[in-house]
Order: C-alpha cells, then sequence, then structure tokens
DNA sequence: AATTGATGAGTGAGTAGTCAGGATATGTAT
DNA sequence: ATACATATCCTGACTACTCACTCATCAATT
C-alpha cells in the first residue's frame, strides 16, 4: 500500500451526498456538486466511490448504521417490553427530528429502486436484536391475540415516520406528539 | 378552436407516465419513453404538458382524484364512527393493493419535492369530507381525550400503507392484515 | 380558409465517468 | 536519519452520451 485512502476524504464526500440528495433528489444531484461540496476534485469521488450507484449503496449502509445506534443504544435489556418498545420508538423519533436531511435521504434510497439486494440486507442486519424482542414478547402473550405479528414492527416504523412529520410542521408539540404517539400506538397492539 | 385535443391522447400520456416512473423514477424516466409507451410523438406530449414539471403535477392530482373516488365513494355518512372509517380504510387499503403502480408513483411524488404548493391543496380537496367527519367524531366524544386530533387522520394513512405493503408481500394474507391492521388502529384512538 | 394539433430530427445544456500527469505516503536500504 | 523506489492517490480538463424541449413542416378539424 504506496498511499492509503483518507477516511477524512471518503467521509467528505458521504456528507457532502447527503446534504446533496437532500436538496435536491439522488438522480438530480450531480457528482460535481457532491465532490465540489466535500471539498475535493470530480475524478476523487470516484476512487473513493466507482460508480454514483455505489456512492448511494455506501451511503444507505452508513445511515442505516447511524439509525440503529440511536435506536439500540443504551437499550434496556432487562426491563419490560413497553419499556423497550418505548426506548426504540423514543430513539427513532429522536433521531428522524434532529437528522432531517439523512432522514430525508433515506426516505428517498428506500424507494428509489437503486439499492442492491446486499445493501438492504446489510442495512437490516443492525436491527435484529429489536426483532428478536419483539419475537419474545410475543411468545409471551404481551400482544393482542387477533394482530399479525408483522404489523407490530412494520407500524412502529410508518407511525414514528408519521409522527415525526407532525414534529417537523410543530416543533413546540413534540413532546405531545411523541408521547401520544406511542400511547397511541400500545393501546394499539398491547393486550388489555 | 380549429382541431381540439384529444382527450384520449392526455389519458394515454398520463397512464404512460404512470407506468414508466413506477418503473424508473420520477427523474430517470425519459419523456421520450414516456410519449413512445402513450404511442405519440415526442413533441406531442409538450402539447398536453407544457413541461415534464406540468406533467408530474397533473398526474398528481389526477391520482389523487382516484384514491379519493375509492375512499369516499357510496360513503356511509349515516352510519357511526366505526363504520365510516372502516369504509375509509378498506377503500384505501384496497386501492392501493389493486393499483400497485399508482400507489408507488403517489409515494415517490410526495417526497419529491416537485409538487406545487398548489397541486398539494388540489389533492388534499378531495378529502374534506373526511376531515369534517373526523372533527365531528372528535366533538362527539368518539376518541380518546389524549390523542392530538392530527394524529387521527396522519395514523390512518401511515397504518393503511404498512398493511398494504404486507398484503403485497403475502397476498394470501390480505384479509387477515387488512382486518388486523384497522383493529390496532380503532383500538389506538377509540375511547374505551 | 384558418387555426390548431401532430411529428420527429435537431439543439443546447448538463452529466457520469476517464485518464495523463503531478503529488504524496509507505517500505526498504544505506 | 536520509534517500530512493514504487504504488497509489489526486486533479481537472475532456469525452461520450442523455435528456428536456423546440420548431419547421405537414395533417386534421372546424
Amino acid at each position: 500500500m504506496a498511499r492509503p485512502k483518507s477516511e477524512d476524504k471518503r467521509n467528505a464526500i458521504l456528507d457532502a451526498a447527503t446534504r446533496v440528495f437532500a436538496e435536491r433528489g439522488l438522480t438530480a444531484a450531480p457528482t460535481s456538486e457532491i465532490s465540489r461540496r466535500a471539498g475535493v476534485a470530480d475524478g476523487t469521488l470516484f476512487t473513493y466511490f466507482k460508480t454514483k450507484d455505489d456512492l448511494i449503496n455506501a451511503l444507505y449502509r452508513e445511515i442505516k448504521l447511524e439509525l440503529a445506534d440511536a435506536m439500540m443504544s443504551e437499550f434496556p435489556r432487562k426491563k419490560s417490553v413497553h419499556t423497550r418498545l418505548r426506548h426504540v420508538w423514543d430513539g427513532y423519533v429522536n433521531w428522524g427530528v434532529n437528522n432531517p436531511e439523512q432522514r430525508r435521504v433515506l426516505a428517498q434510497l428506500q424507494i428509489s429502486g437503486m439499492l442492491s439486494k446486499e445493501s438492504i440486507e446489510a442495512g437490516s442486519a443492525p436491527f435484529v436484536e429489536m426483532q428478536s424482542m419483539i419475537r419474545d414478547a410475543i411468545e409471551r402473550h404481551v400482544f393482542r391475540a387477533d394482530v399479525p405479528i408483522e404489523l407490530i414492527s412494520k407500524m412502529l416504523g410508518s407511525w414514528a415516520e408519521a409522527t415525526m412529520d407532525l414534529i417537523m410542521l410543530k416543533p413546540a408539540m413534540a413532546k405531545k406528539y411523541r408521547d401520544g404517539g406511542f400511547a397511541i400506538y400500545w393501546a394499539g397492539i398491547a393486550r388489555k
């Protein structure tokens, strides 16, 4: 290895890509603007990512990792299902509200159809613990009997997204929405 | 007026646009492919829609109108809130499952940032009756007291979307998911 | 006859990716 | 320490290509 690639440059490119993608959309964002904002030459972008598609896939994994960290760090393994779900909920909602650009880009990435199977798989890997917690809770009959398992986790995600939308519209109501949102969710899925 | 524009051609273009956008995404879809699939010349597309942006905004309104029709036709005005919400829920979920391309395009449109204020306003106009039903239900204390009003309709949308995703994955479970999804929704918002 | 629609080759703007030449970090030898 | 050799990085002008949109010409409708 004669000259190593710079981790700083790689991060600068991913960072600039996040901002430019958030502003202009995935396909409308020129790689030249990304490299300019990252402070590197046009060509340099392509030594770190072979194609724009590669960059997009790498960014997806990166953001998913950060999100997983926000949701699963200090996860209260020993507490009740209610407490654990609430932890995940708060982590997700707070991450989205505090990182609107990354959230926006993630939403674009997920429906872009530009992600490889490998990226999608790698992106969901950090969330296995959450999945197993939900399975565990089901076995212990914490949830309503008439509700398909898949709905439980799917709805947590979609509902948290909706809650974030509302918080972005009225930031002053953040706490009310976050608490109210989870209360509805829990009332919907929990066995009475 | 020497020669009128053809409603058929307009519809053919919107139809082709739906298919091409669903396959390739909003920005990656060339207008030339849309016109080709619609069976008209490249230039003709631009006599019906001044710009690609115009086409996109028109398509948004069109799809929203169809969706509103699916949700609000035969709306049971006189029945209980539970029945009325269930009607809307079923209309939405069934529309999405039966029109996956339109649903996919609608999702892309909504986060594209390419919609004008006017289009967004026009798109929500057909749903006023639903809004007023919800306001009415709130006044009659059908819902839990600690739930912010905005969450009620927002949640219907986001949970129905989650339900549709699952139905697309396992069509055989459609009924179970549709019923289960609504059960969660109702349990979440209704006063006990 | 007059007006507007339909056509598709053409135009100009913009883009992802390349590459030759210069710069720089690393390993090795002295 | 210093110098050298070498592999890799960095740069930005350049290329080949794509796309939204135009317009001269022809066709259809009133």
